[in-house]
DNA sequence: ATGGTAGTTCTACTA
């Protein structure tokens, strides 16, 4: 079984990039963040049409987040409840019966807060609601013992490793600084594994790269696209990998899609 | 320290 997340930057714009990558990778369920509408304009018929439904949790011009899948979706949840008050939607989630049988999974789409700058509300923000995020990913853990895969733009870059230059992107910068990680490193104490740990892997494998100066081209990219696994699919996982293919295609997303491989049950 | 680009929306805001 194969599940991917990938920022696109508007929904309405990636549109025929998701398509045309959905028809060659066909993952079974694909996350999205950052789809910048609401579902009166998320392209609902052309995703059915390459045989996805989709659940959309949206909003004007910022954020949203969607679920595609060919499996069977349930329990479609948009936002966290644990955040009644909360218009901002970083959160769609779902369940599924996995492809290859076995108990269900929830597969919760996330997109983290970005933050601004250190220091500023935004990034207070964005610390609070990692807290709530915390709250939320343990509640789900215990509610779906088949396993929960929590995919998204978590905006934090865990380690150095996954900063191109940590000295020029040091911890006084969003994404790498001290309270982030140590946010970060509480949603993995709520039982969850980072997916791309779990393997040896090479150095300068990114998930994102600023438009701005050439940075792709440069490999000048953050590792912040993520997917967290609770143990029954930590053990169950094959492979975690992005696929930077998309982002040298013309008008690309920032963010390459990042895609789970989990073994069928025996 | 600044600016570089992109999407939404229409003037700035977010990233």
């Amino acid at each position: 079984m194969k599940i991917t997340t990938w920022n696109v930057n508007s929904v309405r714009a990636r549109k025929n990039h998701i398509l045309a990558w959905l028809e060659t990778a066909r993952p079974h369920a694909l996350l999205l963040q950052e789809t910048k509408c609401e579902g009166a304009d998320f392209p609902f018929a052309d995703f059915r049409a390459a045989g996805y439904e989709s659940f959309c949790c949206g909003q004007k011009a910022y954020n949203g987040c969607a679920v595609l899948s060919r499996l069977p979706i349930a329990d479609a949840q948009c936002g966290m409840p644990n955040r009644p008050h909360d218009k901002q939607a970083r959160v769609a989630a779902v369940t599924v019966a996995p492809s290859g049988g076995g108990e269900n999974l929830r597969l919760i789409s996330a997109y983290i807060p970005n933050g601004g700058e250190v220091g500023a509300e935004k990034y207070e923000y964005k610390l609070e609601w990692l807290a709530d995020f915390a709250e939320y990913i343990a509640d789900a853990a215990r509610d779906f013992p088949g396993g929960v895969a929590a995919g998204g733009d978590y905006n934090i870059a865990p380690a150095d490793e996954d900063i191109y230059d940590p000295a020029h992107w040091g911890a006084g910068n969003i994404l790498v600084s001290k309270p982030e990680r140590a946010a970060f490193a509480g949603l993995l104490a709520r039982g969850y594994a980072d997916a791309h740990r779990l393997f040896t892997q090479p150095r300068g494998v990114f998930s994102w790269w600023d438009y701005r100066a050439a940075s792709f081209s440069r490999n000048r990219g953050l590792r912040i696209d993520m997917f967290l696994l609770t143990p029954p699919l930590a053990t169950k996982c094959e492979s975690c990998a992005p696929d930077s293919a998309p982002r040298t295609w013309e008008k690309p997303s920032d963010h390459a899609p990042v895609t789970v491989r989990l073994r069928a049950e025996e």
